[in-house]
DNA sequence: GGTCTTTTTCAACGATCGTTGAATATTAGT
DNA sequence: ACTAATATTCAACGATCGTTGAAAAAGACC
């Protein structure tokens, strides 16, 4: 096994996905082109084609690098809340924290990079065209993890208020860690998006309380 | 004044706009073609040239198109409201119903027409590149509008809390209207995106619940 | 050093893109 | 009916698109 050569097609496999990702979540997948992005990564529009089949399985890639870290973080601190509770259940605070923490953490070490991956998440989350398939193939078994959890937390929610509370978090969810800077303006300043430590002290608060709020309806 | 000749040509710029709408809800505005939606509109490619200035126009004129109907409707569920509170100030679930009732208003009358300009509203709201001046332009003075009212009547919620609240309900109110289908299938059918019962039901007492969960926080 | 495999570059393909100017069809005003 | 104005079509422009095949460069193995 080549050790040199191996590792600095990876690197440049990186690159490729690296420009990738930013460009794709500043103006989408239809909005740039696979020259831009080889421009981006300095490396010739046909490299892309040799590390990649087409620029739908680059932007496929794309998704994928980050969707395990993403995933296994967050299993890791559902269970960790569950192992903090043998016979009692996780309150709906807890629960949403373990959902919303690895996103924050994540924000804090690699802010760029992750900034990026999530506004790309947020594109495809409210697309009719690209979410279906993307988002349930990569997301879903995990949010169904989770909705597990929170059945447990609620049990006199019904079915479907749980999964309407679920959607209603989860705009939210996308739409903040998006970054749009939407509120920056509206506000004049007063808040700013990338101001994690709001995010963080106000979101999971807000959202057990909507959930709770449906779960107690007659 | 020539009246057949000008009802002639607003219907095509009217069949224009639709097709226009429909298909950028669907792709974006890149992902369309000024070839694609004439061909849908049914008429041919320069006749876009003569009816807008540019492809770019043309995107503008489709968010023009609808924006100050739905500007005038809120605003008169807002008044609406406040008419009936000549001493007290209204609640928080009437004034965000305020807010949404008009939306589910339009579903129930025009459903397809406004579905489409809903899906690209909430493609544009969790965008980036095109949000800022977009939103900011139309509809951010309406929602300052709105959050006054939310101020009086949650009058110890703070300045901060109370746009990272309005936030939150953005999140949560482009993607529920946008109907993209991911409910239906995180539920497997339990819950459907085109249900608007049962959003009228649920969404403004989870989202009330979420304002007054910050605004009591200590 | 020479050979083989892997990584990168060069040059080009047909298709489609946004846009335009001139020609044609339709209607208005007289 | 004739002319002027308006609405629509035809034909084409240069640019860029995603993608490919073959050549060149670079590292691995003997």
């Amino acid at each position: 096994m080549p050790r040199r050569k191996a590792e600095q097609k990876q690197k440049t496999r990186d690159r490729i996905l690296d420009a990738a990702e930013a460009l794709f979540a500043q103006r989408g997948f239809e909005g740039v082109s696979v020259r831009q992005i080889m421009r981006k990564a300095d490396a010739d529009v046909s490299l892309a084609y040799y590390h990649f089949e087409s620029k739908q399985d680059l932007f496929d890639q794309v998704m994928l690098r980050r969707a395990d870290t993403l995933n296994s973080l967050r299993l890791e601190a559902l269970e960790a809340v569950e192992r903090d509770h043998t016979d009692d259940a996780p309150t709906v605070e807890e629960i949403i924290g373990a959902f919303t923490n690895p996103l924050l953490d994540l924000l804090a070490s690699e802010h760029e990079e992750w900034k990026h991956y999530f506004q790309l998440i947020a594109q495809i989350n409210s697309s009719t065209e690209w979410g279906g398939e993307l988002m349930t193939r990569y997301f879903d078994p995990l949010v169904s993890r989770f909705i597990e959890a929170l059945r447990k937390a609620l049990p006199d929610c019904s079915e479907e208020d749980l999964f309407w509370s679920y959607h209603f978090l989860s705009g939210t969810l996308t739409l903040t860690f998006a970054e749009t800077g939407r509120i920056d303006n509206l506000s004049g300043g007063v808040c700013r998006s990338s101001d994690m430590q709001s995010i963080a002290e106000r979101m999971p608060a807000f959202l057990a309380a909507g959930f709770r709020a449906l779960a107690q309806r007659r």
